[in-house]
DNA sequence: ATTTAATCGAGACGGTACGTCTCGTCTTACT
DNA sequence: AGTAAGACGAGACGTACCGTCTCGATTAAAT
């Protein structure tokens, strides 16, 4: 019977959320700016969310994450093709704004494990799919032996993607060129008897 | 002619940071609480130190971060001892202390990049000292790649544990196993024409 | 066509306005709470009273205020009849309930001048009633002066039972004695020459 | 051995206090809007004082209170003396500042009545004093009954003018007279046996 | 042996933000 | 149209820390 929720109201402060993100960094946002920012009531805030992070969370649940609008190409050249995307997604997950949001989703992960378990699992998961995809695409060729389980190969990426973004770095060329050479040969001798 | 600066109460500071840290976790830790625990005032502490940052450095630079203990096996089966020491490295980072630490040391790194820069060649520095030995001793009687880049697989390490402390996980076997076979063989099928 | 205001919301906000007038004291009463006591909607009240002064107001003018009800004796003992009877309206006013609604009162004042006159009317009506009827007769049978204004004397009567209510004290046999005496009798040396 | 507490801020506070007081009323008053007008951040207020109360009470016990200052002359006629000194401090109890004041006081008392009772001490006792004075004179030079109880008759005066004040009344040259000349010869019949 | 100057503890200060409370207005569905 | 329910913008509440600023007391080296 009440007045329905303002729908308004909630997309102001997510977009507040969004906006304080980049221009700010996590620590600093405050709630009682995402109010004046957003046009809205403290109270308004803290009826519909039990703190900083959920605010957070839902702001970035609901919009994309970076790195994940990066497509894997799928030529027959599997090694090329994992170099460029991935180099592609580091630059994406490397600028001001990537950098800010994975640190962003770090702090968060550090204060709510649970929600910061969500949020990994939105980054992750579509690019797990698309080692998935191209990893099976190699296997049914032949170029990838079969019993390689492609989420450790994406867990690799995403590690290192999110180690960089930590650090402020963007990966060089060299690094990923490397990074991909020894996913795809391992550092096994060739003539090597295990 | 003036008073030394007092080395108890710096001590008893980064102590009370070491404590604090593990107790209520790095962003809960305030300057004030220190002071008190460390039995020390307030100006003493702003007095040497600029930030929170700077006393969760030198506490941690001081002391020896979780991880850095456990040394490589260098018995004559390369995979069987990255694994024995990747799995002890990886559950020393995932205990309830090293958790902490792990993300203290996260967050601090968002907060503070340049320091964080240092904490991180800290963590990572004896990680890749035991791994370019053991590559070097395995390159030596031919059982891996000369042309691999030792740095390249540490880096691999460090951010597959950093990623899991981050999440408060431990690396299970099956995830040791599969990285580290990858890491060894990579994906590349035996027959396969590259 | 419309539906009507409903009598029963009305009493149950005046009602909850009486007890918690006795329970908390006037200022912290809230609308809100009298709204959840009431067990009625808050726009119901905000629809038919303009302020908190208001209902109080309405729940008593619409029953009875202490004092009021104690009646003023007629023997032909005029000050022992003033005695008996202002040591119980001191009385009635200075029980627990008296003196939350004594004070209620004249925070009610301190807001709402109008109302307030309108409610110490209410309260000082029947006891200048009282008062004018008893020295009428006391006039009447030459016991006292012609031209003595039975207001002057009843609004001392309000005056001083009121200050004591807002102090929380009950006025004793000695005062009561005293300022009956007094207004016999003033002050005057009974061979003064004025 | 820490910084003593800034008298500065403590002025500042009071004077804010009684600015404040006049200008919207005591419960209109606001600890943030005082802070704010005294320049001083609200904990400092809150480290001294417990209450809103509290800070009313210093403010008022540490300044002059309205009435206190009017001298009741020592002419040899005493019914003038009363006259002319009740319409002064009626008046000066009933300007702006005066009901506010006494409006305040009233709030207070009904708050806090220890406090309450200080405050109305602190007024009462002038008032007292000069009646009592007064009346010794009289008593002295044998206009006025030995017998009399000077406390009774300055207790009179001091709930007749509070009650007026409260309701934001200056007495009228007809009231005061009614009410001096009740107390001077009281209401019995010059003739009557009493 | 004094002087001198930076140290120390303690904690007051002006601020900012916290999370809670109530205000008075509004919107909705129900009766 | 009146009502219960409760969301909304507004703003004060009392608390916690921030980083800065006195204080008086302490403590070593330089007089």
């Amino acid at each position: 019977m009440p007045r329905p929720r303002s729908e308004q109201a909630r997309q102001a402060v997510l977009a507040a959320m969004r906006v304080a993100l980049t221009e700010e960094g996590y620590s600093s946002v405050s709630i009682e700016g995402l109010a004046a920012a957003a046009g809205v009531s403290k109270q308004t805030i803290y009826r519909w969310w039990p703190s900083k992070a959920a605010i957070l969370g839902e702001a970035l649940l609901g919009g994309s994450l970076p790195g994940a609008d990066v497509a894997l190409p799928m030529t027959d050249d599997l090694e090329t093709d994992l170099r460029a995307w991935f180099s592609a997604m580091s630059a994406s997950l490397g600028d001001a704004e990537g950098v800010a949001l994975a640190r962003a989703l770090i702090a968060v992960t550090a204060t709510d494990a649970e929600l910061g378990a969500a949020l990994n699992e939105k980054l992750a998961a579509p690019i797990r799919g698309w080692v998935s995809q191209r990893l099976a695409l190699a296997v049914s060729v032949g170029q990838v032996r079969a019993d390689v389980d492609a989420e450790v190969i994406a867990d690799q990426f995403v590690a290192m993607a999110s180690y960089a973004a930590l650090q402020g770095k963007v990966l060089g060329v060299e690094q990923v060129d490397a990074l991909v050479g020894v996913l795809m040969r391992g550092v096994v001798a060739p003539d090597s008897t295990g």
